[in-house]
DNA sequence: TTCTTTATTAGTAATCATTACTATTATTAA
DNA sequence: TTAATAATAGTAATGATTACTAATAAAGAA
């Protein structure tokens, strides 16, 4: 069966525009419902199934990234070449790591399983600058817990 | 305020011994559902509720390890000493991976970022052993859907 | 431009993993 | 044995995401 990607039949709406225009202009990684809440502004009928379903093109098409850091939601990147991420234990804030993906890593696990690795994935957990100066100045803890719109 | 875990006031109930037990004796790194259902046989009114929250008590006594992947759902580990994954992209099955920790990586951050890093998470993905077969016998190729009870 | 086709949308309902709530039960220490 | 209260079973709620559907709007053809 061809599929709409290989017969190339997606239409260019503006909702699909903006979204991709967000997330090529953010560094913040955003989640679904940050992108949904920023555009309903612009769009006064935006659905949030728009966006999920606009996510799902765009990173079908490679257009995007999918992330999950198992937090129980996605955040998505228009960076879309291997690299790697930084959270922040205290802010959640996640930072791209600019250092060059290590293939050698690979090669380690293909030899100690016999497996076919085709890639990895690598998160560094941690305090940020701003988290780590808080820290020294002995602030209060700050819970995090699940809430909508988030960035 | 102190808490149960300083009182040390958590009770041995059969239902959290028996969860223990398969996580300690399964290299499968089951899901809260699969443990559901294989208790389920021994304790007839066993409440899915019950597993989790016993699989959370766990987590925070340090006796587990809760994994998660961006699938949707959480697995859980009683190997709680630091170690990597690999998942299989075609039968999703988790193996543990026995290179040491390499807290180089962690310095290398530090190095570039000054974050303050307290530790990685690594995951390898790419095709098993019997995956890696299948694929050369040119079998089709099973699409994954949600299901509950995954092992 | 107008017409036709159909991908996309907004709106809403459903799904699924997980958590919250509550009356009852069972563990533990006195 | 008893009193205090963690833990349980059962059920309802939550939150992210997906599914469904009638109406709308791209995009190519006429």
């Amino acid at each position: 069966m061809i599929t709409n990607k290989e017969k190339n039949l997606y239409r260019n709406t503006k909702q699909r525009q903006k979204i991709l225009d967000l997330l090529v202009n953010s560094k913040s990684h955003p989640t679904a419902d940050w992108i949904y809440l920023k555009l309903k502004k612009k769009f006064k009928n935006l659905s949030l199934g728009t966006v999920y379903r606009n996510l799902r093109i765009l990173k079908e098409t490679g257009q995007i990234w999918e992330l999950n850091f198992g937090t129980g939601f996605s955040r998505f990147d228009a960076v879309v070449h291997s690299h790697y991420h930084f959270i922040c234990s205290s802010c959640q804030k996640i930072y791209d790591i600019k250092i060059p993906p290590m293939r050698e890593l690979d090669d380690r696990v293909i030899q100690l399983t016999g497996f076919r690795i085709l890639s990895h994935r690598l998160v560094f957990f941690g305090l940020c600058d701003v988290c780590k100066l808080k820290k020294k100045k002995n602030s209060k803890n700050v819970k995090n817990h699940r809430t909508q719109y988030r960035s």
